[in-house]
DNA sequence: TCCAGTAATGAATAGCATTCATTATTCGTG
DNA sequence: CACGAATAATGAATGCTATTCATTACTGGA
């Protein structure tokens, strides 16, 4: 009796409890994935039984919903911090690549999380960490919009398309990070990414610009041609 | 006794046992997905029990992979068969993005089992539709380096960037297609991603060059003209 | 007709998420 | 301080998987 009143220790908050789970389901998830992941593991490292997780937690799929909610909320709160600070439409899509690029970089164990998520569909409602990714993608597309409206970007070009380009080469560069391993060079990548769907939507400057000399030598000659 | 004589049935050719097999495994793992697709359910399908199934296949995912060879068998006799006819490297890379789109929006329920299972990465070895899809993004970016090569594109464009872009979005489509429903417009976004591609990778220096030389043309005139 | 050899079976096993009757703890009130 | 309802935690039990393997059934040649 008296060994037990000794190691009793007094139960945590409900909010400590919950951080706890979350962050051994953080744990676990990023090291073997959801589906591998088990809840016995889970509760074995928070240092709970497996019943107390369903107490808080409306199951499996609703604890991996807490620790993407988690992982997401710091990078929104980082974009909407940033985005509205940079200047041009162009430079708002860069931003918005290096971010995710950074994100994927650098957590490679979540990045795996959400990158095998991002394919379920079994479920009524889709994953938390499509509809998050999807924020993302409008966020690209609202720029994309913006600057087609005011002339930045070709008129004939298909948002959605080229949301679904970026973000869906985004992905795949993760998927590869995940099979091969190799670091990400964030700003490479950036680069390549931003290079190719700008010079593909931006109306071409370098083109126009050549485009110009060449009517100057053609007004020229006709100058010529009158004066003779 | 005369009953089991009378309803006995000649038991099928190895080949047949397969093929019933792979096309039961199709139908479950096409309807339910891979996970929740059970061997159960193929037997019966099949109208066997579930050990006979593994005297054939090396399990579940085995049964998968035949499925998936089975599929992606059609689409590479296709592609080995039309490509070598059509002239251009932008050609032959519409050609495949419009070969993929056709075959995303011409099979539901494959696209579905492809499409979550192409992020599947527990496994030793990657997944057979993983390395499938691989091949086809080799076929493109085989594509694009020779056409750096002969300067039809840029030559500060990755290859393999570009092509994780179009396989990417590509992907996403598919995903859309399966969540939402909606049938793909197969020309309609072949169109979209070909354009942004192709304006971003092509170089435009062919239009330059000729204009440049008609230019050059009217000056030599004008010059003629002068020393008359 | 018989008998290796081959094929098919389905009960048994092990691993999983989830449930729920039972036990333990907390905290307001007398 | 003591009591006892309310709340929290437990872990064995349930039901669902894929996979295995001892047993049973079939086949084709001698």
């Amino acid at each position: 009796m008296s060994i037990v009143a000794l190691t009793k220790v007094p139960r945590p908050s409900k909010e400590q409890r919950i951080d706890t789970i979350v962050e051994s389901a953080r744990k676990v998830f990023c090291a073997c994935g959801f589906e591998k992941g088990s809840i016995v593991d889970i509760a074995a490292d928070a240092g709970i039984a497996e019943g107390t997780i369903y107490r808080y937690f409306d199951g499996k799929r609703g604890l991996l919903d807490e620790v993407l909610r988690r992982h997401y909320a710091a990078i929104f709160d980082d974009i909407q911090q940033t985005l509205p600070a940079i200047e041009g439409y162009g430079n708002r899509l860069r931003y918005l690549i290096r971010r995710v690029l950074l994100a994927i970089s650098s957590d490679r164990g979540m990045c795996g999380l959400i990158t095998r998520d991002l394919r379920q569909f079994d479920t009524t409602q889709p994953s938390l960490a499509q509809s998050l990714n999807h924020q993302i993608g409008i966020l690209m597309a609202d720029e994309i919009k913006a600057g087609i409206k005011r002339g930045d970007f070709r008129s004939d070009v298909s948002p959605g398309i080229v949301c679904d380009m970026i973000g869906g080469g985004l992905e795949l560069i993760a998927w590869s990070y995940m099979t091969n391993g190799k670091a990400i060079d964030v700003d490479k990548v950036t680069n390549a990414i931003s290079r190719t769907v700008l010079s593909g939507i931006e109306s071409n400057n370098a083109t126009t610009a050549s485009l110009a000399s060449l009517v100057t030598r053609l007004e020229q000659t006709a100058d010529r041609l009158d004066s003779a």
